[in-house]
RNA sequence: GCUCCCUUCGUCUAGCGGUUAGGACACGGCCCUCUCAAGGCUGAAACACGAGUUCGAUUCUCGUAGGGAGCACCA
């Protein structure tokens, strides 16, 4: 007989809540999950949790989808609302109580939150006492919310793909409300109608869940619907061992995207982070999905690693190209006030800095000589190169390199040499004040393409610069 | 407080009863070198603790400790 899941296909979905920006740890989810159903040829669906109307905004549901779109993670048809299917909640609801297998609550917050506390101070787990289970008479002018029935007795065990089978008293569990006063479903109630309607197979989440599936497995029981596997995904924590908050900084996945990682490193480093494949570091997507076997996920949280994302960002920014990063790269020096169109092309530039830029971000910030004219050159940098020793090679240079017809790369290292040589210097002896003569300061790319970008005239004009800053710095001298 | 989850270098991890406990980030040293990087070589660095099972435990079981999470008309 063919098991159950080898004749269905298989279907996940990621369900954030936009009720801010879209999450690191949610991303995390978010991938895990569709490289499960990429593995396994399923389908991957977004699904918006916006049940809570308070907090839910717009402006979050662009978030999410401008993340999910920036991480490249495609999910197969639209995004599902859950805002669309109030109807469906009630008519859910309806049947529960109608049945039996729900009730209506009067209780107000204050009679909860006293009966709570005097559970905690008896040593008790805090949950509701079931006080209203069989009341009869409607209290009026209250609007009451709508509570499911959960077993009293017995147990539920989770089938749980990461943490094996989970098993849960139903004592320690009560009746969750289902139905608010304002008639919106809670989350518990909606996730349950939602996945059965959707016809999802598994369920991916954070294992903050965990704790919370039992619940959920009872009302999917009552409804008899079909249960999903579960897959709880550990949690990633800050250095501090705390989970992961905005209080750790970076936990806007669109922040990543500002900041000047690539998509494609922030994934790879996110995979890395409660999965591995051996000794393996650098994946393609297509390498991901075909190594991906959730028996491989570490159950235990992580703690998220900046500088490791960091040099996972540099790997790809290597091993990229100007093509395919130019136009990212043009965007932050355009963020820092940049006008591309005062220096070299943004796709060519990118190559003679690639290997020495962790960030994009980084990178713009490290060529902005090339766009725009630095006030004054580095002070320590000019003090110890730009010196009255080396002023008479660098006339020299100076003059080579205005008789200079093709202002190549080559032309520009064979003529530092031969003013090198001229003057008995070893060639970096001439090379770094050149350096700080076109870029104000002690880092760049090798000197000869580093002159090349900069581009004739204006490396003429600043030889004529620092020359004059040696003369005034000779005179000084007396 | 109750319930659940988790535990290999500082961090991410490999290991799936017998290994000099491997790799990666970060850190130190050396090499390369026109700066800074990148790259190569190399060093230091871990099985939380205690019982048990076993000829033999990092690996299996149970405790302890520590960490995390849940206990809402938030998801």
């Amino acid at each position: 007989m063919a098991e159950l899941k080898d004749i269905m296909t298989i279907r996940t979905r990621f369900a954030p809540s936009p009720t801010g920006y879209l999450h690191i740890g949610g991303i995390r989810t978010a991938l895990f999950c569709w490289l499960y159903a990429k593995k396994h040829g399923g389908d991957f669906l977004l699904r918006i949790e916006d049940t809570d109307r308070e907090r839910s905004t717009q402006e979050s549901v662009n978030a999410i989808l401008d993340g999910m779109a920036w991480t490249g993670l495609d999910y197969d048809g639209d995004a599902v609302l859950q805002s669309d299917r109030f109807d469906r909640y009630r008519e859910v609801a309806d049947q529960l109580l109608s049945s039996g297998q729900a009730y209506q609550c009067y209780c107000s917050k204050d009679e909860l939150d006293e009966m709570r506390a005097a559970q905690v101070a008896r040593g008790e787990n805090p949950r509701y006492d079931g006080r209203c289970r069989n009341r009869v008479d409607a209290e009026d002018g209250i609007k009451p919310v709508l509570r499911f029935k959960t077993p009293t007795e017995g147990s539920v065990t989770v089938n749980d793909l990461i943490h094996g089978d989970v098993t849960f008293e139903n004592a320690q569990l009560d009746d969750l409300v289902i139905i608010r006063s304002d008639g919106w479903p809670t989350y518990h109630f909606s996730v349950v109608i939602d996945d059965h309607d959707m016809d999802i197979t598994h369920v991916f989440r954070g294992d903050d869940h965990l704790n919370n599936t039992p619940r959920q497995i009872h009302m999917i029981e009552a409804l008899g619907f079909a249960r999903p596997v579960y897959a709880h995904m550990p949690m990633i924590l800050g250095a501090d061992g705390a989970r992961l908050s905005k209080r750790h900084g970076a936990v806007n996945v669109m922040g990543y995207k500002d900041e000047g990682y690539l998509p494609d490193a922030l994934i790879n480093y996110l995979v890395r982070l409660g999965w591995s494949h051996g000794d393996d570091e650098i994946f393609t997507r297509e390498q991901m999905i075909d190594y991906f076997d959730i028996v491989d996920v570490n159950p235990a949280a992580s703690k998220f690693n900046g500088e490791k994302l960091d040099w996972v960002n540099q790997q790809y920014i290597i091993a990229g190209t100007g093509t395919e990063h130019g136009a990212e790269l043009a965007a932050q020096l355009e963020l820092l006030g940049v006008d591309i169109n005062n220096g070299p092309v943004p796709a060519e530039v990118y190559e003679a800095f690639k290997e020495r830029a962790v960030t994009l971000k980084a990178m713009a910030v490290s060529m902005l000589w090339l766009y725009q004219d630095f006030d004054a050159f580095d002070e320590k940098a000019a003090k110890k190169n730009l010196r009255p020793v080396i002023k008479e090679p660098l006339i020299a240079l100076h003059q080579t390199l205005a008789g200079l017809t093709e202002w190549t790369a080559a032309n520009i290292h064979n003529a530092i040499q031969a003013v090198a040589d001229q003057f008995a210097l070893k060639f970096g002896k001439l090379g770094q004040p050149v350096r700080v003569i076109v870029t104000g300061a002690g880092v760049s790319p090798p000197i000869d393409a580093t002159v090349e970008l900069v581009g004739k005239e204006r490396t003429l004009e600043r030889f004529d610069v620092a020359l004059e800053y040696i003369a005034a710095r000779e005179a000084a001298a007396g």
